[in-house]
DNA sequence: TGATGTAGTTAGCAAAGGCTAACTGATAGG
DNA sequence: CCTATCAGTTAGCCTTTGCTAACTACATCA
């Protein structure tokens, strides 16, 4: 199963609120994105049949391993991408806005090409 | 109407092929882009009755003001995104790549913050 | 106990944007 | 003149990913 651009976006949805402690239900993940129960509902099914998210018996929500991996890289890009743009002197909205659009589109390479600038 | 990333990619290319100086067909386009004749037959037809595309009595393709305005401003994205990615390091062909992508969905912003960072 | 509210699911619609199959229409060769 | 080829169109399918409407299941409250 290959992952598309929305999935990404869930999974880092969960993995953002998930650091904020509490636990994560779909509700939780629609009301964050802006998405009705049903889009979540979906969404949350094809990722547990993907293998990238678990539900206990109270319908909160967890990453898998492999989930986590993949939430943890958006997360790592997203926060780079807007940094770089911060830096760059673009505002802190845009930046986020666009950082959140070019992490699910850029390659390895590139993104580790931004990081060593970023970081140097 | 709003421009898809689809139909973007499509006015691109016809500018592509267009400075190439021969005339552009239909077929050519979907040549260029590894897209089947009705995928093309369609994108064109969007984008005439945008208009953003004329052709002629023989079926040869030419960009409007408003086509060739957004085509360009792709054309230069694109350009200068590979320019970007090339001078920290990223060879020539994923840097196209993802410039392909990012072209996109980079906000005016964020590219001429890109912009003015290449440039000096 | 019955009404209300909350979370999640099911069914089904819509738009985008790929595709194949099959047609039309013009041009060119034998 | 018939046939083959090439360009384009039409019809219709598929996937993705949003949506609403309407349902279920549970919990709480008066």
């Amino acid at each position: 199963m290959h992952l598309q651009e929305s999935g990404e976006m869930y999974l880092e949805t969960i993995y953002i609120l998930s650091k904020k402690g509490k636990a994560v239900r779909s509700i939780d993940v629609g009301e964050y994105m802006g998405y009705s129960k049903p889009s979540v509902s979906r969404a949350v099914g094809l990722l547990k049949q993907g293998g990238y998210v678990m539900s206990d018996n109270d319908g909160f929500l967890s990453l898998t391993d492999e989930g986590k991996r993949v939430a943890e890289k958006m997360y790592e890009r997203h926060t780079l991408l807007t940094r770089f743009f911060v830096n760059l002197g673009v505002d802190e909205e845009t930046a986020t806005e666009d950082a959140c659009k070019i992490e699910h589109d850029i390659s390895d390479k590139s993104f580790e090409a931004i990081k060593n600038f970023v970081n140097k």
